[in-house]
DNA sequence: CGGGATATTGATTGATTTCAATGTGAGTGG
DNA sequence: CCACTCACATTGAAATCAATCAATATCCCG
C-alpha cells in the first residue's frame, strides 16, 4: 500500500466542493491517474467476463480501449444492459462488498485494473478524493435516471435516436459513429427487440436522418431530427 | 457553520470502509443525525414542489412524515417517476450544482432540510463521512439499475408484482400496504398506463393473490405468487 | 470460397394503449 | 343527514405499437 503515499494528492482536478456538471472534460481526473499510475493492464477477449453480479466487489476497472456492457438478467434470461463504458470510462466502484451487475467485453477490450482496497485506502486519507467517487457514482445515477426515462415513456424511434445521439456525444466522432456492440446489445440497452430496432434504424435511414456504410457504421446526416425525436 | 462543530463526528456509524450492503437498518446514520441535529422541519402540501429539475440543489431533505416522488418530463409532458421517497430517505443531495429532477409531496409531508453547504462542508472535515454520501450514491443507483430492468424488460403483471412487494418491504407493515400515491404516479413509476395498472392490480384481486379493502390499502395474500411473477 | 453469426425484412400476433363509459368515495353545502 | 360534486378508479371495446414467428440477406473470418 505504500505506493499510495507516493501519489501527489495536491495534484488532483476534482474536489469535493468542485463542480460537478462541469462543462466540457471528465471530472474524475484524480481517480483516472490513480488508476493508470497504480493499476495493471488487462485484456478481454469479446464475451469475456470481466464480473458476475453477486461477485466480490474487488477491483476497479478503467477503460483504456474497447468497450464494456454491463448488465442484469432475469431469472428466464431476459436481459437488461445498464450501460456502455467506453475508453476513458470507470466502472466496477461498487459502494457495497458485491457487485450489482455483471460486465462483460463488448469487444476485445483493454482495462485497467486496481484493488478497489487500495482506492478506498486513498479515499479514507483525502476528503475531496472520496468526494470524487461521490461525484462518479452520482454521475452514473443521473444517467441511469435518464434511461428510466427512456425506458417507462420514449417509443422505439425515440430511443434508438437518443442512443444515436448519446453514441455520437460520447465518441466525439460527432457525425459519424462506429457502434462496437451487435443489435442485440443495443435491443438489450434500449428495452426492444433487435427486430425492432433494426427497422427503427432502416426507417431512420429511408428518411435520410443516418446512413449506413456498414450496420456497425452509422452516418449522423440529419441532427436536428435526431434531436427531435430525442425528447 | 460553527453548529457543524458541534456535531461529535465520532458517533458515526457508517463509515468510507464500512458494510454498504448491510443486513438490517438504514446504513447512514449519521447523515442522518446530522440533518435531523442541524435541519428545519418545513411541511409541504399535497402535490406542492419541493423543487424543481435544473433549479440549484441548494438544500437536502429527509422525509420524516409523508411521501414524495421524483420525476423528469420530456417536452411534451410524459412522466417518468424515478423514485418515491418515504419516511427515513433522503434526497435532493445532488453532486451536481442544479437538481437533475422534480421533487413532489405526493401528500402533505413533513421534511428536514438542511443546507447542502453544511454537508459538503463536514464532508470536506471528514472522510469517513464524504464516503457515506458515496454509500448514499452508490445505494440509489443500484435501485436504479433494479427499475431499468423493471422497465426494459417486465411485462405489466411483474412490475406491478415488484411494485407491491418493495412498498411492502419499505413500509415493514409487511402484509397490510397504504399507498399514499394514486394509480396515475404508480403508472407513471412503472412506465405503464393507470388503466393496465388498474386492470393488473384487478386481476390480482381476482386471482386473491391480493385483496384491496380500500383502493389505496392492498393486502398481499400470496406473497410466494408475487414473488414468482418478480422475476 | 464457404459457413456461421449477425442483420434485415415480411407477416402475423398480442400485450398494452387509447378511447369511452361507468363506478366509487370523500368532502361540501343545502 | 343526505344529495351533490369532483377527483379518482375501474371496466369495456377498439386501435396500435412492438413482439413474435419466419424467411432471406449480408458480413466477416477462416
Amino acid at each position: 500500500m505504500d505506493a499510495v503515499r507516493q501519489i501527489n494528492i495536491d495534484k488532483r482536478s476534482a474536489t469535493l466542493q468542485g463542480v460537478g456538471g462541469a462543462a466540457g472534460g471528465r471530472p474524475y481526473d484524480f481517480l483516472t491517474d490513480v488508476l493508470r499510475m497504480l493499476g495493471t493492464t488487462l485484456t478481454y477477449r469479446r464475451n469475456e467476463e470481466v464480473f458476475g453480479e453477486g461477485e466480490p466487489s474487488d477491483y476497479v476497472y478503467l477503460v483504456v480501449t474497447g468497450s464494456i456492457r454491463t448488465y442484469k438478467l432475469l431469472a428466464d434470461g431476459r436481459r437488461q444492459i445498464a450501460a456502455f463504458c467506453l475508453p476513458g470510462d470507470i466502472f466496477g466502484l461498487d459502494a457495497g462488498e458485491t457487485h450489482a451487475f455483471t460486465a462483460e467485453a463488448v469487444e476485445r477490450s483493454r482495462l485497467v485494473v486496481t484493488k478497489r482496497s487500495t482506492v478506498l485506502a486513498l479515499a479514507r486519507r483525502d476528503g475531496a478524493f472520496a468526494g470524487e467517487l461521490w461525484q462518479i457514482a452520482a454521475a452514473e445515477l443521473e444517467r441511469a435516471q435518464a434511461q428510466l426515462l427512456l425506458l417507462g415513456r420514449k417509443n422505439a424511434q425515440e430511443r434508438v435516436a437518443t442512443f444515436l445521439l448519446e453514441m455520437a456525444e460520447r465518441t466525439a466522432s460527432s457525425d459519424m459513429i462506429r457502434l462496437p456492440m451487435s443489435r442485440q446489445d443495443i435491443a438489450d440497452y434500449l428495452g426492444l427487440t433487435i427486430e425492432t430496432v433494426s427497422r427503427t434504424i432502416s426507417h431512420l435511414e429511408h428518411d435520410a436522418t443516418i446512413a449506413l456504410p456498414k450496420s456497425r457504421q452509422i452516418e449522423l446526416r440529419d441532427k436536428r431530427a435526431l434531436a427531435q425525436l430525442n425528447a
